[in-house]
DNA sequence: GGCGGTCATTGTAGCGCTACAGACACAGGT
DNA sequence: ACCTGTGTCTGTAGCGCTACAATGACCGCC
């Protein structure tokens, strides 16, 4: 900074006030800073500004991983709002619990202004920390209960809509499938959720599989193939995910069994593959990038303490009916 | 850490120093220096350390696009490698160049260790403030030629396996779809090599199409419309990824086009739809998740002093073959 | 008993920047 | 001539930490 402003013929403040308060300085200064500036290969120290002026404009976000279409849009959504408030987003890799309190703790130590999260599930030393340096943070993809902010939708409800249009088309036989393992508690939610739906039916809800996150397509076969030995009169499916659903489709295909005519299978998060393949996905669409956007505006408005206390936003969810749950005319319609 | 400091009875430099070089303090002191800080959940303030030594563990990584597996696998990669080292990988979206110089710009001001860019398509300024700066820099995805250091694998030659694939398989009337736009220059580099090969074996090399990127599985459909529409004869397809690949298969589906049997449809990267559609795709697989840890590799030496100068790793890359681009007994197979 | 060596711990200076208060020039009103 | 205000620029102190040198305390050895 030194350099740039023996350069401009200015003090450093000049120089400091170029980049942080562009108003303050004469045009014709500021001109000539920033020329010099960009000869010199200046980059003001982010980490010095922000230890001296003690704030900073950098949101934090852990993500579980990369995978999904959902995730995609979801940091689309918290990328384009935090540009829109002139904020930097920085993300760090999350899947296991641990891996996600190494990312909180250095978030923490870059002293970013506030951090988004995904769900719910989080170490108790993670859940302490953060309550202990009072930084802003919401959970994103849940209803709750949060530790200060949240946003996501109501999955329940979701999982109802979904078991009561399977129900509209003739099934009777319905299974759920959900993921399993460390990272994919949320997915327990929709357990109680389908089995009520199906008790108002008088049907059982017993019909619950689950299976690992990792093997994505491979996850459909094998659910489907387990559901199959338990159950063989099996009318329909509701998967943990699109990519699942996807799996049961091609499964389906490679043994003979006709989607929908003889299994209806509904998928969840509105991938792109759901619309693409054939026949199209019935899916819950869950509005990701209004998720990551409502996440930025709930962090920001705390920041600038136009709102305090806890917040939890409804970002709302469609149900998208398409052809693989649809029982008449399904393929006449193509 | 004043805090700290006190309420463990140390001075504070003796805290610092448990954070820093634990070895440096006796296990007893340190226990009650830890026991304090989590006690007060008191993180080490990243920014003020960083500022103070000079140095940071923290990469930092741009990524245009979280919506492929590719990336996805050379994510996991690089994340893999960092924690081997011992640093921090932070990342940032990216997906034009003007939102990538902003994101490098804020990684130099957080005066990370090192870069890592994907491809070699970058913003004037980027460039020159990248080189005045003189901060270590990876690009992947290239074989260069690259400011600083670089890994990939030799896209060209794989363009000219694949076509010779097809042409082993019979197939004379061969496509190239390529993406278009301002961050896909990198598939341009594939029609040269898609040219030779077609003209090696005395045919037109001029059925290439370019797609956007954004449309997905759409944009399979897109391409073989038009392609179709030109060349009503078309025998095969070279996809630029998976996903095009699967478009274009789902597009058949619902022409009544069988693959392989009169279109052979080959994909690029190896995504997971690949290998559970039917048919199975033909693909590249360009080993990303190696790709990912090798960039690392690479920075870590370069900041440790043990290599200089200009690098280009080659992390290669196998071609898969699957159902999709087989003449024969493809169908009975199954 | 004095000396060097080792180890745990501690002061001090300074990393690059910004908040804040002050300085200085100039305009306009009285 | 004096005051007030405005707009632009500058000096100083200090953000929280670490490098480095320095301080003791203790040990073993001649």
């Amino acid at each position: 900074m030194r350099d740039v402003a023996r350069a401009a013929g200015v003090s450093a403040m000049t120089v400091s006030n170029t980049f942080k308060y562009p108003e303050r300085v004469q045009p014709e200064t500021r001109q000539r800073v920033l020329e010099q500036a960009l000869e010199l290969g200046y980059v003001p120290n982010l980490m010095a500004g922000n230890l001296a002026a003690g704030e900073s404009r950098v949101i934090g976000g852990t993500i579980p991983s990369i995978r999904n279409s959902s995730f995609y849009k979801y940091v689309l959504g918290m990328q384009r709002a935090v540009s829109e408030h002139g904020y930097k987003l920085v993300l760090m890799l999350a899947d296991t619990m641990a891996q996600e309190r190494a990312a909180v703790e250095a978030l923490i130590g870059l002293r970013v202004a506030g951090l988004v999260l995904v769900g719910t599930d989080h170490d108790r030393l993670t859940v302490s920390l953060l309550g202990k340096v009072g930084l802003p943070v919401v959970e994103s993809w849940t209803r709750g209960p949060v530790m200060d902010m949240g946003v996501g939708f109501d999955t329940s409800e979701a999982t109802r809509q979904a078991v009561r249009l399977l129900l509209r088309e003739g099934r009777r036989r319905v299974a759920l499938i959900i993921h399993d393992g460390p990272a994919s508690r949320r997915f327990v939610e929709r357990i109680p959720a389908f089995q009520e739906e199906m008790a108002r039916a008088g049907l059982s809800g017993d019909l619950v599989h689950a299976v690992p996150v990792s093997d994505g397509f491979g996850s459909g076969a094998a659910a489907l193939d387990a559901l199959l030995a338990s159950a063989p009169d099996l009318e329909a499916v509701i998967c943990p995910t699109d990519i699942v659903a996807a799996g049961v489709v091609f499964e389906c295909q490679r043994r003979g069994i006709q989607v929908p005519k003889q299994l209806a299978v509904a998928g969840w998060g509105d991938y792109e593959i759901g619309r693409e393949m054939t026949p199209q996905l019935t899916t819950i669409c869950p509005r990701s990038e209004i998720m990551g956007s409502q996440a930025i505006e709930l962090l920001v408005e705390r920041v600038q303490g136009r709102i305090r206390g806890p917040r939890l936003a409804d970002t709302g969810f469609t149900l998208i009916e398409r052809a693989s749950t649809q029982q008449v005319m399904a393929e006449a319609a193509t």
